[in-house]
DNA sequence: TGTACATATGAGCATTAATTCATATGAAAG
DNA sequence: CTTTCATATGAATTAATGCTCATATGTACA
């Protein structure tokens, strides 16, 4: 809990290398900046997220259509349609009683491009 | 639970988009495929895992300089380096006692920083 | 071979999160 | 304005996950 709670595993100043770790404390991004980060990973971390992402990456469509495509409740991919907006990973337009989701922007598209050759690489 | 239980929220068959639908299910990337990058998602998701992600970026590491840079106990900064591990997003060397973490490959880096270019326009 | 130290791991606890069920919102048609 | 249908959301349950504590592994050095 506490920042000392570390030398609680008797890995004490022996170890340690000073220098190495003043210089990457200074150059790290921020601790806000890699919460974000976090939380974009965690919305596309889920595998009924990643489902969505990847059909709206091939066409635009609606909730019910979503649903039908990867098996789920209406209800369930509401859900987590909303979280996805949260991060802005998609956006939606209104049509009469329909909504229609797609990706927000390219760089959603670019990560997961950069993921699926990460993944080739090491299989 | 069954992949019919998205019908029991009465959205039938009124407002399905049926060429849509199979067309992107005919297109989207295998179960397996999608499985595997939501694990590697879930990997990076977590803010602890970021910083560790984010620290080794700058320089190669210890456990315990990792420990020190973010603040946590031994114990748990191994228990998660073993998780990067496994989805081969850092790899290690041993120089006696020590081993020394470091990034896995370039993609890792790639994700990361299109991530923060994502982030930083959003905000 | 016995001690010290760096790292790894198993068990338990506390928290977070995904799905379902029930219901609410909101637009269109009659 | 009432009904219908697409979507959204609140509450509850069940499952997954991170941290800590205690202990194990493995390397170096005396």
């Amino acid at each position: 809990m506490s920042i000392n709670s570390y030398e609680s595993d008797k890995c004490g100043d022996l170890c340690l290398h000073e220098d190495a770790i003043a210089s990457v404390r200074a150059q790290m991004p921020s601790d806000d900046r890699l919460l974000e980060l976090s939380d974009l990973y965690k919305v596309i971390s889920d595998s009924t997220r990643v489902k969505i992402i990847a059909a709206l990456e091939i066409s635009e469509l609606c909730v019910c259509d979503i649903a039908a495509v990867i098996g789920l409740s209406q209800s369930a991919v509401s859900h987590q349609l909303r979280l996805l907006r949260g991060e802005r990973v998609v956006k939606n337009r209104r049509e009469g009683k329909t909504i229609f989701y797609s990706l927000a922007d390219e760089h959603v598209i670019s990560i997961l491009r950069m993921s699926l050759t990460h993944i080739a690489e090491i299989s």
